[in-house]
DNA sequence: GCACGGGTGGAGCGATCGTTCTAGACTCCC
DNA sequence: GGGAGTCTAGAACGATCGCTCCACCCGTGC
């Protein structure tokens, strides 16, 4: 509805992304957004707290269409799940490693002291693992062995993220992104017990 | 030399585990090692940085050293892989999902906004990766295919801390280790190109 | 023209942050 | 015994935190 609401959620959403959570300030986010601290408490009267949950499902779900967008336009999904690594380590270069997943940023930080965004933060990785799995079932896969694959690769992903950000150098990244796609392809190829 | 800088050390490593940097005030560090703020200006001129350097660097060692315990232990480095994420579930669960590796908390906290420390998580992950690499390479991996996956390996490795934490269920963890044992398998039967 | 409600704008609250500073206690060498 | 240096102890500082509160603007329905 409100403009300035989605203003709030992207410069917060940006501000996430490079300083997590507990670094960033609602001071900040009135300043990138151009937006007054009582719009912050009127669209989200839960405060920090509430804009921080309505951020990492946002933008959870932005990701996850992206990777169906990205999925279809794929030949398979080895190729889906390889050009999505190789995709987000040219993201990461060319914003000088700034434009990382903020909701894994979010979800490190969070897990033990703010219940409602961690809450948020496990809907939203049941939502891409489940996106994932599905895909490789229907490509073959049985069931179980889908799940524990589709956790593998969004592990390797998030924790690619965190090697590629510290090290300011997407090679491990692009040879992990590798890796998953030759763990999926055996597994496809029926290669996993 | 004094054990007061050891339990400034290790309270601020207990606190990062379970809320990261940014949420960690030094008042709660003082109050649980049981020193004065005059004590931990004492032993860290630099402040808080300094603090958290000190602790990303000596924990970052600890882990190393495990590492190299355990895989001393194992048959072989298959073995060593697969047990070190299994062993890692086991705490993580017995701990009620609290000990979490705490280098990889901070390090997604601060690549932006604290160089210092960045620069520390830099030189742990290098130290991981190099005693990883070093033993897949002793096993018979060329050092270019050891270094690509001892990073897929601690990449998945975070990342499944992330997913394990969040959910708090280690299910995924355990499949991700599992997946990364293959892999080393798979490489070092020579299946990797 | 007027009342009303959604939304804007920002001053100011108490609490807490990282840090500084000074005073004192303890240990060791002269 | 005395002086130096190491370490402990915590009061206090300015800055900043998340948040509350209220005055105001403006489009819409009557």
């Amino acid at each position: 509805m409100s403009e300035t609401r989605g203003r709030i959620v992207s410069a917060t959403t940006e501000l996430f992304r490079s300083q997590g959570f507990n670094h960033t300030s609602l001071k900040q986010v009135t300043a990138q957004a151009g937006a007054p601290t009582g719009s912050i408490y009127h669209f989200f009267p839960g405060g920090k707290n509430e804009l921080g949950a309505a951020v990492v499902r946002e933008s959870g779900a932005a990701y996850q269409a992206l990777f169906e967008v990205m999925a279809d336009e794929a030949d398979d999904i080895v190729d889906a799940v390889g050009g999505f690594f190789d995709g987000a380590a040219e993201v990461l270069e060319q914003t000088d490693f700034i434009d990382i997943c903020p909701i894994g940023n979010v979800a490190r930080e969070v897990a033990n002291t703010h219940e409602p965004i961690r809450l948020a933060t496990v809907e939203v990785f049941a939502g891409w693992t489940a996106a994932l799995a599905d895909r490789l079932a229907r490509a073959g896969l049985n069931a179980d062995d889908a799940g524990g694959l589709a956790d593998t690769v969004i592990s390797a992903l998030e924790g690619g993220f965190m090697l590629a950000r510290a090290r300011r150098s997407c090679d491990g990244l692009r040879a992990t992104g590798a890796h998953m796609r030759r763990l999926v392809e055996a597994a496809l190829a029926g290669d996993l017990e």
